[in-house]
DNA sequence: GTAATAAGTCAAGACAATTGACTTAATAAG
DNA sequence: CTTATTAAGTCAATTGTCTTGACTTATTAC
């Protein structure tokens, strides 16, 4: 009678989403070519002269961009560059790892303003929920204390963390977080902070930083191969991240080895948790990172080993990767120590051939990304800043214009 | 002084861009749904009733849907579906394999109306070429002989062939079709077609059929996996065919089997290619196809030892598609024929464990897809289909709208 | 000093979606 | 059988956003 399944389609859009889209694509092409003068813009954008007016006019009245000296080059009227403003927006990033969490707050530039991090109790989210939302206020109030109104002009909190996400047999998977994969984070972020909530992978979130400040800024096909306590891949595809159906893509970690399926995964052998598995460490001392460092520097044997080992296989993901992804570039980042990742770098090289091997490159096939402790918590805050101001099909379609 | 690199930014877009989006929404949702009244296009696509009536008036105008008999279901006025016009617009499809060329004319659901082939002379491109067009020119007027204003309504021919495209250090490897991959083939059709051409390999193809026809219906995230003369894997992502940066993207075939580095990539284990070798049969034999169906059908011993070993590399690609792609569902497709693919279907089953095992899933993780040794052409033929009808984030760009 | 060139503004116009009142056609309820 | 209710769909005016073409401004080239 009534054939009541629902009926699936694509929201449409109209001159909001338009204006909206318009607005995003100024935004970024400030964003990656620097300043720009109102004709410039134009033209790049294939829009009038008066519309680009139009839209300026609107962002420098919303503080999001600034015009700059005027300048001369050849006849005409010297043209005004507008820039984009970094204290035009903030976001708070927020990464959760096994022992720790680490907060930022981050500006529209994808500076970080405030960084902070604390201990994560062993309790799991019953007792952590308070230590992360405490270091979030502190952070948050710090910004304020730096910038004014920076309350208004905050966009969001992006929370990161190991993946995968609402796995069926992960419970049996030592290397998970097992108790905070099935804890309701964004529902209670989103309470605690009154902020818009957002949640990416680490992988993700180191992807999400390079577009915005590293290796992968304004390249449209690029993926991040993070090494951290897990090894997991962010996914740059159009220009945009990449979640697939259930936030999951991207989870290298989990591949398996070899075809004949007794394998073990990746991560159980390129990642630091291998590392630490094989120097007999405690996870969760403190100080490992920075020894770590220390013995990468000195050459030592153990790491050495280690570094070999993990190098071939790699050097067997780059080129998976390269195969079925065709990016432009591949980046290895990840929360490793700087010295360890270098490191790992010149053991990977030579890279195998692949798809990726064509004349005419620009880019290097594998480029470092940032071997920084704090890259993910910036790339999780720079989650809702390309969310609120990057141009992406989901901005243009009236069921997201609610803002 | 003039600081002369070029500017890199993404389109603007305006109220053609919108409608044009709007446009394809409604068609996606018809396409997906079936027929709609124009209420039920309102609520699906978040559009006023207003806006959907003028805009389905515009499609009834240029014959892309029609209003079909009135339904009464409950109170108020009765509603008026509107349902796509198959004949509302036609693409060509061509398949250009190792030893056959195909062509089909497809309509705007995904019908075949006219079907032809050629044997490929040996020669490459140079003699190819003839015969392809000629084919190409045989179907189209077979299809001008079939329905009216064919011509009119043809929005493109897309072509698919086996890749990867302009890769550099492909010479050496005797799996692939060299002469093919330096022609100018876009240019050559084009030209002796006069029609708008696009290119793809054959899993894209395989993947883009689907997605109208088959398995991957309404689906925003799906992989086939092509198993052809080669392998490879055809990817939907959001909603779109993913390409990658050169058309290479989910060249699985060429993926390499451990990590090690020494081993061979797939397609030298999971491929038509490799059962033929293993069967130490002559490719070029027209009539292959229908005996190793045969053999399949009887159980041949030599056929099982390949599908079994087969099975085992494709439980383990699909894993891996699995774990890097999150989709909804890999379908397993190829031109190889159907009575194998049943059997490798059988081999390949239980899968492994990986992120897809979820709660709440209610697609199969794996389902069979067409194998049909005309599915490329009308993948091939459904490209264009989509480019000109689907909704795509390029489609309501500025510089995508001359047509 | 004047012409050429380029940046940018102004005001009117065009386009496409929105709004709210209205019409039409059916069923449900009394 | 009549009337109220509900839902589909139309009409006409309005709104929001980009476009158009003429104009102004500021600079360099000749």
């Amino acid at each position: 009678m009534n054939d009541s399944r629902p009926i699936r389609a694509k929201s449409g859009t109209n001159h909001e989403g338009t204006s909206a889209h318009n607005r995003r694509v100024m935004i970024d092409a400030l964003r990656i070519n620097g300043a720009l003068s109102r004709a410039d813009l134009a033209r790049a954008t294939r829009l009038t002269k008066q519309t680009v007016s139009n839209i300026i006019e609107e962002l420098e009245r919303d503080g999001l961009v600034s015009s700059q000296e005027a300048v001369r080059k050849g006849r005409g009227q010297p043209s005004t560059p507008y820039g984009l403003v970094p204290e035009g927006a903030f976001a708070i990033g927020l990464q959760i790892d096994r022992h720790v969490t680490r907060a930022v707050a981050v500006d529209l530039v994808g500076s970080v303003l405030v960084r902070d991090e604390s201990g994560l109790p062993p309790g799991g989210p019953s007792s952590g929920t308070r230590v992360i939302l405490d270091l979030v206020a502190g952070v948050r109030s710090k910004l304020a204390g730096i910038v004014q109104q920076s309350e208004k002009r905050l966009v969001g909190l992006g929370a990161a963390m190991p993946g995968p996400f609402g796995v069926a047999g992960s419970g049996d998977d030592p290397w998970m977080m097992e108790a905070w994969q099935k804890f309701p984070l964004l529902e209670t972020l989103s309470a605690g902070t009154g902020l818009d909530v957002g949640l990416q992978n680490d992988a993700a979130a180191a992807a999400t930083a390079e577009r915005m400040v590293g290796a992968a800024h304004g390249l449209d096909h690029a993926v991040c191969l993070f090494v951290g306590y897990g090894i997991g891949a962010g996914l740059i595809l159009n220009g945009d991240l990449y979640r697939g159906t259930n936030g999951n893509a991207g989870e290298i970690g989990m591949a398996l080895l070899f075809a004949d399926g007794k394998s073990t995964p990746l991560e159980h052998r390129a990642s630091l948790a291998s590392l630490y598995q094989h120097l007999s460490v405690d996870p969760a001392d403190p100080h490992l990172h920075a020894r770590i460092n220390d013995l990468a520097l000195k050459g030592d044997q153990s790491i050495h080993a280690w570094v070999e080992a993990a190098a071939v296989d790699l050097r067997w993901s780059i080129h998976l990767i390269e195969t079925l992804f065709d990016p432009q570039t591949v980046i290895l980042c990840g929360s490793a120590p700087e010295a360890l990742v270098s490191r790992l770098i010149a053991a990977i090289g030579p890279l195998l051939p692949s798809i990726a091997e064509r004349r005419g490159r620009t880019l290097p096939r594998l480029q470092p990304g940032m071997a920084d402790p704090w890259s993910v918590a910036l790339g999780a805050a720079a989650g809702p800043i390309s969310r609120a101001f990057d141009p992406r099909f989901a901005a243009i379609l009236k069921d997201s214009l609610q803002s």
